[in-house]
DNA sequence: TGACGTTATAACCGTTTTGTAACCCGGCGA
DNA sequence: TCGCCGGGTTACAAAACGGTTATAACGTCA
């Protein structure tokens, strides 16, 4: 589940991005409103979340352009007491916002609630190239074979390379994706688990095609 | 389809009952949280929406009394920027929250939502397969055998399988539903429920046909 | 109250998944 | 050439999972 999150302020930038990778989410940051349009179109997230002051575009600029390809749920960042943001941004089409200041915890139950109200909470239509993931039901399908079954860690390390197809994700970050933590003991944990997953999901595990290694930095998901 | 609305601002809990009787649905009014409470007992509503600040009792007490019985889906009404409140309301175990103002429509598209999502939705009788439930009289039919009374928990747990016939449902989601709360030692609580199950429903207990498992996942219904 | 059906808790078992360690191998600089 | 490093592979132990059975707690109704 990618979100896209953009403010100026960068601590609070990376206290809401800190917050969101804890709790399983894969964060892409922007702190203006430019560069929040461009990755929007870049990373296509799953959900938006704007402050309303920034260079570059405001957040109601930014919120009016996505929606006018996008229905992808959007959450405004306000400072308390200014009503008539508040109306405008709802009018604008955003779905929700939070009042700064506000807590890890208040911004975490807010998410879940949007992504579960937009029915994105699981059945992401995952795919990228020749594989499909189904989250429900836990399995992938590689070209039309026999869809199958993966445990929950080859899951979520497939589900952050597919999130991020055809780029390369250190080894650090899906360590933190995956696990929640990053200790100097854990990167045989990946080894191995890239290993099993090649062998389900590689017609030649020995040689493998899409789930291919970047020396010293990471893994990617290559796709045609 | 019965909503029991509370709220001590008469016009708005009066746009409320309009907006939903005009969509179909039975209202229950209550003007403060004694009333509120009465009156779901009386008429056990498929739904309750709360206000947060209402004299007698407030919205918390309300929920948190109705969730130590039964696990109707609660939607609250709060004022926007109290954010504490969302989170205890959510804590409590209210289902969605709804922030004040807000407009008839979306207070009708997050009651559809919410009945959908509980499986409430279906006024059809429910059935799937081979499987016919008869929820007034606790029992279910398989193909043309006899059909078998079946408990609270285990209807519970058929009519949301059959409310997702074909796709997983995730154990998590299964215990919220069922029981209205997740803990860790509830995974057991599953594994019986369903094994109880299996042996009313399946034709050969020990191969399960119609209720699935999907290993780390949850449990499925399947339907030819 | 006591019997009965229901629900909660616990223990056991075989299987799968995950964690840990050792070894292998090719590249590279000393 | 040697030894080290990063990554792949193999092997095995630990933990988690799902199914099953047994038993205790609970609720209800006569």
């Amino acid at each position: 589940m990618k979100i896209l999150s953009a403010d100026d302020d960068k601590d609070l930038l990376a206290l809401i991005a800190f917050t969101l990778s804890q709790a399983g989410y894969l964060v892409v940051k922007a702190s203006d409103g430019t560069q929040a349009l461009r990755a929007f179109e870049a990373e296509g997230p799953d959900l938006v979340i704007l402050d309303i002051n920034m260079p570059g575009a405001t957040g109601f600029q930014v919120c009016e352009q996505i929606r006018t390809k996008s229905r992808v749920p959007v959450m405004m960042l306000t400072v308390r007491g200014e009503e008539e943001d508040l109306v405008r941004a709802l009018e604008l089409g955003a779905d929700d916002y939070l009042s700064k200041p506000f807590s890890p915890r208040t911004l975490l139950a807010r998410v879940k609630a949007l992504l579960r109200r937009a029915g994105m909470e699981n059945t992401a239509p995952l795919a990228a190239g020749r594989i499909q993931l189904d989250v429900d039901e836990h399995t992938v399908q590689v070209g039309s074979n026999q869809p199958l079954r993966l445990t929950k860690l080859e899951l979520r390390l497939l589900q952050m390379l597919i999130a991020n197809a055809g780029h390369t994700v250190s080894s650090d970050r899906l360590l933190m994706q995956v696990w929640g933590h990053k200790g100097s003991g854990d990167r045989q944990l990946l080894k191995q688990l890239v290993h099993r997953l090649r062998q389900k999901i590689e017609i030649d595990p020995a040689a493998p095609q899409m789930l291919q290694t970047a020396p010293g930095a990471g893994y990617k998901l290559v796709v045609e």
